[in-house]
DNA sequence: ATGAAAGCGCTAACAC
DNA sequence: GTGTTAGCGCTTTCAT
C-alpha cells in the first residue's frame, strides 16, 4: 500500500503527459505564441486530466507580475463597512477588472495597526498596481506612490505628479450654488467639508466663486467635518447666528441631514424657511425627510475609472491625468 | 549621464555589501537560526542601507508560504458591506493574525461572476489558508476544502470532516424559549430561519426541545428567511392565525423587528400582549422600539476562533473541531 | 513551430 | 557559525 503524493502537478508533468517540450506546454496555457495544433490539443487534455494549476509563485519569480490588484483604504475597517462611499468605489474597481483575470484584493488599516501593515503588504509584491481610495493622508499617499509600482488615487492626492480621478469639486459647488439662488434664496450660507480636506476646500471655493459671480458675498461660512453630527453642529452654529440665510449649500449629504436637524431646532422648515443643497447623492439624500437636493458623486464610477488607468498604466501606457469628472444636480424636495 | 538601473536589490545585493554569504544573509532576516552577532549588524545595515525588501515570490517558491491568508466570503460585495456580521467577522479574523506577519485578505463574489473567481484566487496559491463565512453554499465549501489548503469555516459548513466553529444554536434557541416561559407566556409560538439552512434548522429545534421537556407543544411555527419583510410576514401569519399566542422566539433580531411591526397591525402591544425573544444581538437589538431581547450571537469571536483554528493548521497542528461557542442570553425589554 | 538551457530570488540541506 | 550548492516551477531567449 502506496501513500499518494499529493504534490502539485508542475508544467514538466503536463509537458511529459502531452508529449511535448516543458516550453511549448508554457505557450499553450499562456496563448500568445502560436503552437500547431496538435501539440495544443494535447497539452489542454493533459491539462485537464491532471487538473494542473500553474503556481503563480514560480510564475511571478520570472514574470514579475503577480496578477492581482488591490485596493488601498487607509481607514479602519469600521469606517470602510460602514460608509457607502468604499463600498461602491470597491465595486467600481472589481467593474474595472472584470474579464481581465486580474483579481482585485481589499485592504484597509487595522484600528490599532495604522496603515503599515497595508503597505508592507504592497510593498512586497503581493500586487502588482494599487487604487488608493482616500481623502486624506499625503503621507500615505507619498509612501505608496513610492513603491515603484503603478498606483491610481481616487481623489486628489494632493501630492504632484500622481494619477488620479476626481470629480470637480468646484465646478459641482458653483452648480448647487446656483440652483439655491436661482430657486430664490436671497441669503446663501454653506457648511464646509473640513479644511485640511481637498474636497473641503474645493467646494467651498466653487460656492464663493459662484457667489462672486453673482455678485453676492460668499462669507457665511461655518466648517463641518463631513458627518451628521458635525453638519448639524456648525448648521446650528451658523444659522443662530445669521436668522438672514435661507440658502444653505452643504458640502455633504450626511452634514446635510444634519443641518436638518439644526433647523428643526431652531424652528425653521426646509425648504419652506430654508433651501438646502447636499452633495453626493447617497443613501441618506433620499432617506431625509426633506429628500435632499444634491449633487451627484459616483465613487463607483471614480474607482471603475481609476481601475482603468491602472490597467493602462501595467500595459505600459501612461493614461491621461488627472481624470476629472462631471457631476450633475439632483433636484428633490429640499431646494 | 548614466541612467539608474531601478532593479530591486536582491539578496545577493545585501550579502555582498555586508560580506557574508547569501545563506547567512537569509539567516538573519529570517531570524530563528543563530548568526554572530557583527555578521547580523552587517547584514541589517546592508538591508537598510540598500532598501532591501525580500522578494516573495521567490521566497514563496521554495517555502510555499505565501504570507497571506484569505477570508471568503461567497456573498455578493452588496451584502458582504450591508450585512454587520461579515464586517465584524472579518474583525475578528484580523484580530486573529495580529503580530503574526500574516495578512488577511479579504474575498467576496462579484454579483455577475459568481463565487468561481474566489475559487480561482484561492486555488492559485493566493493565500496559504482560509476562513470561509458562509451561511449556505455546500457545493462551495466543498471546492474550497478541495483545496488541499487549510480552511476553517465559520458556521457548520454542512459537510462532514471540515473544522469549523459555530454558535450552540440548538442550545441558546432553547435558552430563549425558557426564557419567555420564565416570563409567563402561556401559548409559545417560534418564527424560524429558512428551513434549507443549517442554523434555521438548529433553532427551531432547540425552541421544540425546550417545549417538550417544558411539557407543551412546539408546533406553533412560520417559516421566515432571516430578513425583516419575511419575519414580518410570517409573524403576521402565524399571529393571525393563533391569536393565542402571547410568546414568540424569533430566530433572529431583523426578523423579530419585522414581527414587532406585525404585532403593531395586529393590535397587539409588545411586551404586554407579545413577548418576543430574538437571535443575534446585533445592532437592531437595540434601534427597534422596544429594544429586543436576544441571544448573543459573536461573529467576530467566531471568526477570530476559526482565524486560531487556521493558525494552529499552519503550523501543521490539527485544531478541535468542532468549536462550538456558549450563548447567553441578553435581557432587554421585549421579554 | 519546437526544444534546450538559462535564470528569476530565495531557502534549505549539507559540509565544514 | 558560515559558505557552497542544489533546486522551487516557471518563462524566455536562442537555436534549430
Amino acid at each position: 500500500m502506496q501513500v499518494t503524493e499529493r504534490t502539485a502537478p508542475t508544467l514538466d508533468d503536463v509537458a511529459r503527459a502531452a508529449g511535448v517540450s516543458r516550453a511549448t506546454a508554457s505557450r499553450v496555457i499562456n496563448g500568445a505564441v502560436p503552437v500547431s495544433r496538435p501539440a495544443t490539443e494535447a497539452v489542454r487534455k493533459a491539462v485537464a486530466m491532471l487538473g494542473y494549476r500553474p503556481n503563480v509563485a514560480a510564475r511571478a519569480l520570472v514574470t514579475r507580475r503577480v496578477g492581482a490588484v488591490v485596493v488601498l483604504v487607509p481607514e479602519t475597517e469600521e469606517r470602510v463597512f460602514s460608509d457607502p462611499f468604499f463600498s461602491r468605489a470597491y465595486h467600481g474597481a472589481l467593474e474595472a477588472f472584470r474579464h481581465t483575470g486580474i483579481h482585485v484584493l481589499l485592504s484597509m488599516s487595522h484600528p490599532h495597526d495604522g496603515v503599515d501593515p497595508m503597505l508592507a503588504f504592497f510593498q512586497s509584491d503581493h500586487a502588482d498596481g494599487a487604487i488608493v481610495i482616500s481623502h486624506h493622508g499625503y503621507d500615505f499617499a507619498r509612501a505608496v506612490a513610492n513603491s515603484n509600482r503603478p498606483v491610481v488615487f481616487v481623489g486628489n492626492p494632493g501630492v504632484p505628479g500622481l494619477a488620479y480621478v476626481d470629480v470637480d469639486h468646484a465646478r459641482a459647488a458653483a452648480t448647487a450654488t446656483r440652483h439655491l439662488l436661482s430657486r430664490g434664496a436671497q441669503t446663501l450660507g454653506t457648511v464646509t467639508g473640513p479644511m485640511d480636506m481637498f474636497a473641503g476646500v474645493e467646494r467651498l471655493r466653487g460656492f464663493q466663486q459662484a457667489m462672486a459671480q453673482a455678485g453676492r458675498s460668499g462669507h457665511l461660512t461655518a466648517e463641518g467635518d463631513f458627518t451628521f453630527a458635525g453638519g448639524e453642529a456648525a448648521a446650528f452654529d451658523l444659522l443662530s447666528h445669521h436668522p438672514e440665510i435661507d440658502g444653505l449649500f452643504v458640502a455633504s449629504d450626511l452634514m446635510a441631514s444634519g443641518a436638518i436637524r439644526a433647523a428643526e431646532r431652531l424652528g425653521r422648515r426646509v425648504p419652506g424657511d430654508l433651501m438646502l443643497v447636499g452633495f453626493d447623492d447617497s443613501l441618506v439624500a433620499t432617506q431625509s425627510i426633506p429628500q435632499l437636493t444634491t449633487m451627484e458623486n459616483r465613487p463607483d464610477l471614480l474607482a471603475r475609472t481609476a481601475g482603468q488607468m491602472l490597467l493602462e498604466k501595467l500595459n505600459g501606457r501612461q493614461p491621461e491625468s488627472p481624470v476629472i469628472l462631471p457631476s450633475r444636480l439632483v433636484v428633490r424636495d429640499s431646494a
